[in-house]
DNA sequence: GTACGTGCAAATGATTTGCGTTAAG
DNA sequence: CTTAACGCAAATCATTTGCACGTAC
């Protein structure tokens, strides 16, 4: 593991990820970011969001077009509702345990981690 | 369940995905149909690829930013090469029993389906 | 005939890139 | 020092929208 430069920039974006799971959009944390670094660019945002991920630092959830980002890397899942968007997070080591033993079976591709996304209809949007 | 009306457009995407295991982005659907309508705009495939997800006669699976389409309703997950991006199916109705059977518990959402992403490094990439 | 669908071009939103400048180690 | 990271503005992509016209039923 190549070793990490720890910009102010770096460290803010991962001070308010740490135990953020409100799943913000980049420009979310762009603007929280913002309220310490008023001079941090978008693009730096950006740089460094993709950055963290690909270290497997903080974890990527795509919905409805655009990412989101969080800190959890353990073994959890995601309710997300169909119509307003919103994503819970689901604990659940079983279904990860799971679904990962079932992957054992399969040839093409060596498998590193699953996710598990559950659709659904919020309560505030009609559900329950 | 209301009318749906066919036009030639939506008949030719329909046709294009259907046994179609390859997900295509919306432009390679629009390059698609295409050949066969070469008058069709991009706005329209867009249009009827919302509608036909809508209509849950397709599916949508988003992929690294992009949509992505395909036929397939059934119980099935997706092995996603962190590398190069590529798709495959899964197939498993025990996954998306187990995951369903999980998410009983859950209070507050409706959950209507879920869907599992496995990734990892695909063959070609240098996996397995 | 009329409501819904289409084509086009322009608009929007998310993300990326090029490049000269700055700061971490 | 020197290399990786920044900031900015422009560029690129995916997708959506407004609107006049066309077509399925």
């Amino acid at each position: 593991m190549e070793k990490i430069t720890y910009t102010n920039q770096r460290v803010e974006i991962l001070n308010f990820l740490k135990d953020n799971y409100s799943h913000p959009t980049a420009d979310e944390v762009f603007n929280a970011v913002r309220k310490k670094l008023s001079r941090i660019s978008k693009a730096t945002v950006y740089q460094n969001l993709k950055f963290l991920s690909g270290k497997g630092i903080i974890q990527e959830v795509n919905i409805k077009g655009a990412s989101r980002f969080e800190p959890n890397l353990e073994a959890h899942h995601h309710l997300i509702c169909k119509n307003c968007g919103k994503i819970m997070d689901f604990n659940s080591k079983e279904l990860t345990e799971f679904a990962l033993k079932l992957s054992e079976k399969v040839k093409d591709m060596r498998i590193e981690s699953t996710n598990t996304n559950f659709y659904g209809i919020c309560k505030k949007c009609g559900g329950k």
